[in-house]
RNA sequence: GGCGGUAUCGUCUAGGGGACUAGGACACAGCCCUCUCAAGGCUGGAACACGGGUUCGAAUCCCGUUACCGCUACCA
């Protein structure tokens, strides 16, 4: 947990394209670019799409746009670690003309063979080194031959540890480690050495993911020596659970940000609950603008132990988003999902943008998510209500008498000037001359007016429905009601 | 199995030897506000995994145990 080693390092996010992006992995990135923009440094995101058979075209653009919806930008062009295989082959060469590492013509199926025998005598298998010694002439005969082979590196006497930025001194033996390949016997490059390769190039000093790959980081380490490169920081973050403090996964709610998206999570409210997960400020503050998280990120912060991911928190955090972000960015952000909706059409939020505006302001404070706005402002825009049940349960369960009240708010309202303060000043004193308390009013009036137990202020929903409107909602609210006994 | 990492309320966390009868937030319960729902305010229950040390003194340092996670592939 200690400051970086130069004034302005370089990180990278580098994902590979088998799935969507993972909360978790979006976690990381938002690190890495809370790290980079903190200290003027630069975020580069690399896709590693070695594994083709797992790697899509439509997991790299899932990436993309989810960077992109959490606002995480990076700089300068995105590395695709496939087009870097000459690369990796020669890296992995060098290694061999040096003698870090050597071929090994065990095959896939002997090493299998080998493995299971062990098992069997209840060893653990290790790989030999001298299964791979040949003789010259046998190494030349099988060269000449074509057969394949791998290229393992050769993993030194001695012990291998950095200081991590999270974590202090990490140290592992190296007789733990075993001689790992390099270079598959089809010369594609093992994860571990394009990963170094591919750092190397792109100058990355500071690598920050998963602490997944701690156990990765040794082996890595001993590439970067034996390659004769500088070694970069690392700071390895800890991980997200689900909340059965397992790791998350799609049986157990979302994991895709996309996802997130789609229940009507802002941005801001996601990027700000994910940096909380292992990260803390260091004071009571938990809701914080991008530019305030910049300001106050710092590797200081960071934390060690796994973090449960709580769907709870971030209805929370959310809420305080749509309160706290600025109106104008808020209507921007909505107005497709109210498009979508069916609630209005472009033209028409243009044209009664104030009134809509109005709306939100009263409406964002009440609500936890962008859908439940949405929901919310039904009422607002269509032409038929619809009733919801439980309301119309509750607040006119006394058929006759509601109508007489309605019909009585009515016939006050259509002699009152269309004003807040106004209605509220009549429709009390008509509350109080029918001896009745302002709820047993007022209740009624909200289902017949929105059909709905929820609403903003009643006075607030009268204006803002309008003199006809709202006239007309109570006129067939009192003949739903079977009208005026 | 071996190696590595982690361990404070249900959850996110503050805490880095005495300020801790352990603070904040989410969630939960109650109350206040009130035309409803939110928002807001107040109150409450709720935690230092266990065992040894070190020390005058440990949530904080050390060791062990346990639990969880990761790596141990010609996966990434």
């Amino acid at each position: 947990m200690t400051t970086p080693n130069t004034p302005a390092p370089r990180l990278r996010f580098a994902p590979s394209p088998t799935g969507y992006l993972h909360v978790g992995g979006a976690r990381t990135a938002l690190f890495n670019w809370l790290w980079a923009r903190k200290t003027g440094g630069t975020f580069l995101l690399r896709i590693e799409d070695t594994d083709k058979a797992r790697s899509t075209d439509e997991s790299t653009r899932a990436i993309f746009e989810g960077l992109t919806w959490l606002g995480l930008d990076w700089d300068e062009e995105v590395v695709f670690q496939g087009a870097n295989l000459e690369r990796h082959r020669r890296d992995a060469d060098r290694l061999l003309a040096s003698g870090y590492a050597y071929r090994d013509f065990t095959t896939a199926e002997e090493l299998d063979r080998l493995r299971k025998d062990a098992e069997a005598r209840g060893e653990t298998f290790t790989f030999d080194r001298r299964l791979a010694e040949l003789h010259p002439d046998e190494l030349e005969r099988r060269l000449e031959r074509g057969d394949p082979y791998t290229i393992r590196f050769r993993v030194p006497e001695g012990t291998t540890e950095w200081h991590d930025l999270v974590h202090g001194r990490i140290a592992f033996p190296n007789k733990d480690i075993d001689d790992f390949i390099v270079l598959r016997s089809d010369r594609t490059p093992i994860y571990n050495h394009a990963v170094v390769s591919d750092d190397i190039a792109m100058g990355i000093t500071l690598v920050m993911r998963g602490d997944d790959h701690i156990s990765n980081t040794p082996k890595q380490i001993l590439l970067y020596e034996a390659l004769g490169e500088p070694i970069p920081d690392f700071a390895h973050i800890p991980m997200i659970h689900g909340m059965d403090g397992k790791k998350l996964s799609k049986r157990r709610g979302a994991v895709a940000v996309g996802d997130y998206q789609h229940m009507g999570i802002l941005p801001s409210a996601m990027r700000n609950f994910l940096a909380l997960l292992g990260w803390s400020p260091g004071d009571d503050v938990e809701v914080m603008s991008q530019a305030e998280m910049i300001t106050r990120f710092s590797g200081e912060g960071l934390l060690k132990k796994a973090a449960v991911f709580d769907l709870k928190k971030l209805e929370w955090m959310n809420g305080q988003h749509m309160m706290l972000t600025p109106i104008a960015e808020l209507e921007a952000y909505l107005r497709p999902f109210v498009l979508q909706a069916g609630l209005a059409t472009e033209a028409q939020l243009t044209e009664r943008h104030s009134w809509w505006l109005q709306l939100l302001e009263l409406l964002r404070v009440r609500a936890r998510t962008v859908t439940d706005l949405v929901r919310q402002a039904q009422p607002y825009f269509a032409d038929a209500l619809t009733y919801d049940e439980a309301a119309v349960a509750k607040h006119w369960k006394d058929a006759p008498a509601t109508a007489g009240h309605l019909d009585s708010v009515a016939t006050t309202l259509e002699t009152t000037e269309w004003d807040a303060t106004a209605m509220e000043t009549a429709l009390r004193t008509l509350a109080e001359a029918r001896g009745i308390g302002t709820g047993k009013l007022f209740q009624p009036l909200r289902v017949a007016l929105t059909g709905m137990a929820e609403s903003p202020g009643i006075f607030d929903v009268l204006v803002l429905l309008g003199r006809d409107t709202s006239l007309g909602r109570i006129r067939a609210a009192v003949n739903r009601l079977g009208g005026v006994p």
